[in-house]
DNA sequence: ATGGTTGCACAGCAA
């Protein structure tokens, strides 16, 4: 099974270069990010005349989020127990569409948008830190109650956990978001806590995910290592290839991130049947 | 270069 996760920043302008990839790129599951439109205003079409199925959760033109699966969608959900919305000046906290999960493929899947802390001391800081711990142990519950089901996150975590994952000089370690020790302890947290591993760093550990549209930072490779595919131990240990789609960086109005892909090992039920002649 | 580039509610945010 072949899966992917992409922050695509707008499925509207974007949903044919998505298309062209699914089918280029032979992909089962894709976890999209930053699809910025409500669910009426998702190009489902598109999608389902290529044979996939769209769990989409979309409240305003910010976030979005989105599960798309040839291989079968059910018990989908939006958000996650415990999930933190941000507190507006003291006002109510307001839910934002930034995860979703679902069986497909007989796994479950959590495709997130990890908000963006916006700079150390800023009141997004702690929204995205308690955004990431809640969801360690909303993965972890659910593990606990599904024993024997593995899972994989996927999506942009806004974090750049490894001084190697940081190409672009605006991130400088003690000062910027992304890079803060606190960040960092905290996907560790989340990794721990859900007992996941990131399966594409062991087979590529170096590359960026992401660059800023502005300065010309990906002609000067000014990247960031920021999206990432976290999976259960069956699943690590089935990771057959990965690779980081960075041509999807070039061309038409590209988005300001890549897809990055995982392939798993089929299950296959006679792996172990003896054999009969 | 106190800048630069995208996308959305097309105006001012958010990233």
């Amino acid at each position: 099974m072949r899966v992917a996760t992409w922050n695509i920043n707008s499925i509207r302008t974007r949903h044919a270069r998505v298309e062209e990839f699914l089918q280029a790129a032979d992909i089962d599951v894709l976890l999209l990010q930053e699809t910025k439109c409500r669910d009426d205003q998702f190009p489902l079409e598109p999608f389902e005349a290529l044979g996939y199925d769209v769990f989409h959760w979309g409240l305003n033109q910010w976030n979005g989020v989105a599960i798309v699966s040839r291989v079968g969608i059910s018990h989908a959900e939006q958000g996650f127990v415990g999930m933190p919305g941000f507190d507006k000046n003291g006002a109510d906290p307001q839910p934002e569409a930034r995860a979703v999960s679902a069986m497909t493929g007989g796994i479950r899947v959590w495709s997130v948008y990890v908000p963006n802390g916006r700079a150390l001391g800023d009141p997004h800081m702690p929204y995205k830190l308690s955004w990431l711990s809640q969801l360690g142990h909303a993965v972890s519950q659910w593990s606990d109650q599904n024993p024997g089901v593995e899972y994989l996150i996927g999506g942009d975590f806004n974090v750049a956990p490894e001084p190697s994952d940081v190409g672009d000089p605006g991130f400088v370690e003690g000062v910027s978001t992304h890079v803060s020790p606190e960040e960092r302890a905290t996907i560790k947290e989340l990794l721990h806590t859900a007992h996941l591993t990131d399966v594409v760093r062991p087979l590529l550990p170096e590359g960026y995910t992401y660059w800023d549209y502005t300065q010309g930072k990906f002609r000067k490779n000014h990247g960031m290592r920021i999206d990432f595919v976290y999976a259960s131990s069956g699943l690590a240990d089935s990771v057959t290839a990965a690779s980081i789609e960075r041509e999807q960086r070039t061309g038409e109005q590209p988005s300001d991130h890549v897809p990055v892909v995982v392939e798993f090992a089929e299950e296959s039920d006679d792996f172990d049947a003896p054999m009969v002649f």
